[in-house]
Parts: C-alpha cells; sequence; structure tokens
DNA sequence: TTTAATCTACCTACTATTAGGTAGGCACTC
DNA sequence: GAGTGCCTACCTAATAGTAGGTAGATTAAA
C-alpha cells in the first residue's frame, strides 16, 4: 500500500519534471528501491501507472478548486489563488501541470489517459467559466469578455507560461506572462 | 542534399506531432527510404539533428515574422497574422509549434538545442513587444498593459492554446483561446 | 488448535524489441 | 583517386513486460 504511493509519487514527479516517455520503471526502481519486476505487481502496464497518475492528480487538484471556490471569496481572488497553484508548481521543482507534461507528448498516451486528460481540460474550463461569470457579477476583474473564452485564455495562459518558464528555469518569465491577467484583477473586495 | 532536407522535413513533423521522443532513426529511415545507418552521414547524433531542426525553424520563423513586421500593418494586423501561423500549424496536421514540442521535453535535449529554444522564446517575446509598443501608438490594440508583459502573455497563450487544441484534436478550443485577444484588435485600420 | 489453502508483496532471471551509434565496404561522380 | 552518399552487418544499452518462485501473513477447515 505505502509502496504503491510511493511509486505514485515517484512517477509523478517524474512525469512532470520530464513527460511520461522520461522515465522508465528501472527508473522508479531504483528511487523506491523495489525491483524493477515487482512495479509490475502495483501497475501490470506503464499505462495503467499512466491512468491511475492522472486520476489521483485530478482528484487532488479540482478538490484544491472546490475548497477555493467555497472560500467565499472574490473572482478576483480566486482567480489569484489558481495561479498560484501553477506558480508553485514552478517554484518547488521545476514541474509542470500533470496535464501540461501529458498534453506534451500525447502520442506515447492510451486512450483512456487520453480521456482523462481532456475531462481534466473541460472541468478546468468549467471552473474558470464559473469565476469569469461570478466576476461580471462583482466587478472584480476588468476586461472581461465571453465567460467561456476568458476562462480558455485564462488556462492556456497558465499552461504556456509554466512551459515556458520551465524551458528557461526562471519562474520570473511565468510571472511575466501572467502580469497582464492579475494586473486586470481587484486588489480590494468589490461589492 | 535533398535527402538532407526530406530528412528535416520528415523530423520537423514528427516532432511537432509526438515530441523530440517520439520518433526514431527506424521511423525517418522507413518514411525517406534509406536505411537508418545513413541518416548518420548526414546527422551523426540525433542531437545534431535537432539542432538543425530548430535552426532551421527560426529562421523561417523569424523571417515570416520580419515579413509581417515589413508589411506596414497597423499593430492590430500584425498580431492577427502572429496567430494565424500558430492556427495554421494546428491546422495543417495537429502540429505544435516546433519551440512547444522541444519545450515539452526538455530533459532529453541538449544544451546546445536548450540555448537555440531560450533564444526562439527571447526573440519571440522581443518581436511581440515591439508590436505592443506599436499598438500603445496606432491604439489598434485595447487593453494594453506594459508592452513586455502583453508580450510574453501574447506567447504563453498561443502556445497554451496551441496545446490544449491539440490534446483534444479540436482547432476551435484554439480559436476559443485566443478569442478574448482578437476582440481586444481594431478590426478597420486606425491612425 | 493445529493444519491446509490462499493471498500479498516481493524476488531472480529472462524475453523480445527498440534505441542511438559504429565499422567497413561499394558504386558513382568530379 | 578523393570525396559523396549510400549500403550491410553489427554493437551496447535500455525499454516494457513475463515466467516462475518464495517468505510471511491471513483465512478456513479438521
Amino acid at each position: 500500500m505505502d509502496t504503491r504511493i510511493s511509486l505514485l509519487d515517484s512517477a509523478e514527479r517524474a512525469v512532470r519534471q520530464r513527460g511520461f516517455d522520461g522515465f522508465s520503471y528501472a527508473d522508479l526502481s531504483k528511487e523506491i528501491g523495489i525491483r524493477k519486476a515487482s512495479i509490475h505487481y502495483h501497475f501490470a502496464t506503464k499505462a495503467d501507472l499512466g491512468f491511475a497518475l492522472i486520476e489521483r492528480y485530478a482528484e487532488r487538484f479540482f478538490a484544491t478548486l472546490a475548497d477555493i471556490r467555497n472560500s467565499g471569496g472574490s473572482a478576483a481572488e480566486q482567480l489569484r489563488s489558481y495561479i498560484q497553484i501553477y506558480r508553485d508548481a514552478l517554484a518547488e521543482g521545476e514541474q509542470v501541470c500533470l496535464c501540461v507534461a501529458l498534453s506534451a507528448g500525447r502520442d506515447s498516451l492510451s486512450t483512456e489517459v487520453l480521456d482523462q486528460l481532456n475531462r481534466f481540460h473541460a472541468e478546468s474550463i468549467a471552473w474558470l467559466t464559473e469565476v469569469f461569470e461570478r466576476a461580471a457579477q462583482d466587478g472584480s476583474v476588468s476586461g472581461c469578455a465571453l465567460p467561456i473564452e476568458d476562462a480558455t485564455a485564462a488556462l492556456a495562459l497558465v499552461e504556456g507560461a509554466q512551459l515556458l518558464a520551465r524551458a528557461r528555469k526562471d519562474v520570473s518569465l511565468f510571472n511575466q506572462g501572467v502580469a497582464a491577467l492579475i494586473a486586470r484583477l481587484a486588489t480590494h473586495p468589490v461589492h
């Protein structure tokens, strides 16, 4: 049980740093300290591991988003929290969102993983759309267009900025990329 | 010479669809019709091939950007052309910008390729910054912040939107992502 | 309550396949 | 005859995955 979790942790870090093709069972074996073959006991194939990975990640991620929504802050505050998740990932070890990492090398993925990936994007856009709809009411975000367009743009922006910043190993490039969006967010509670 | 170009063409398509680790010399061999070993005559190592790839790509890309700049259109028109380059790549066969593809699997890249990658990003941001500076003068783009921030955001946005759209195999997701930016662009010449 | 059956979590040792890369040779052109 | 562009035939290392076995805990039956 503990081993399974260690494997998931180790694999997640690897994928988010180097992509799904960027680690092997042999790598995991060394890091965890069990034999390569034993990993197959927990995850019969690498595709199974990938599926478990994105499943766990999505669960955690959307639980966090739910917390943010339930925190009751303004749309602007919630967007700031959202952006912070992506910034933290970079700072914590040059990691990108698991889904950015998977999107990138998409051809080596099973259809099951691809489905989960699309679900992740769809749910992210849905969450962000809600936020931008709330923004239209509380007025805490300026320069809004259609909520769904603002939402898609925000998702593309943070993921793109993450990719840029990691390539240059420089979080400040992420900050530079999201600065214009942050500038649209009201700094004080609006009602 | 012809073979060399065929190899570059084939490799570029492969990288932009599946990433740098997503193709092998064996794949190229099959596609081009020469033996795997013969490819090493043209590109001694895969890293050499990668370098040649990004070098050629950057040359072509920035020549296009120079043409756009010299076209004399408004900042809005030039931004529209810029976005169109990224949209076309998706439409032409689910390809992303070579540099998006390379950024993703950055750990399998040589330092030379990584340098070129960073140069590409830096030059892109420089070009876009110029456009946004012009926008501040000709007024053809609304809602502008600092030029360099708008520029970085634009780059992150188109690259992120490309990634999103390709994962779902749906160009309309790209359009949805860049819609808000396009909405800021004046549709008629401004002076 | 001992005994037998089964399950868990690992092991060693292996397979087939693919990866990038090399050595040396052969035809052809300048 | 030197260089170009390709070939066959190989190499080593790594890949995911498999076969078969084992120590130890758990469960079921006598």
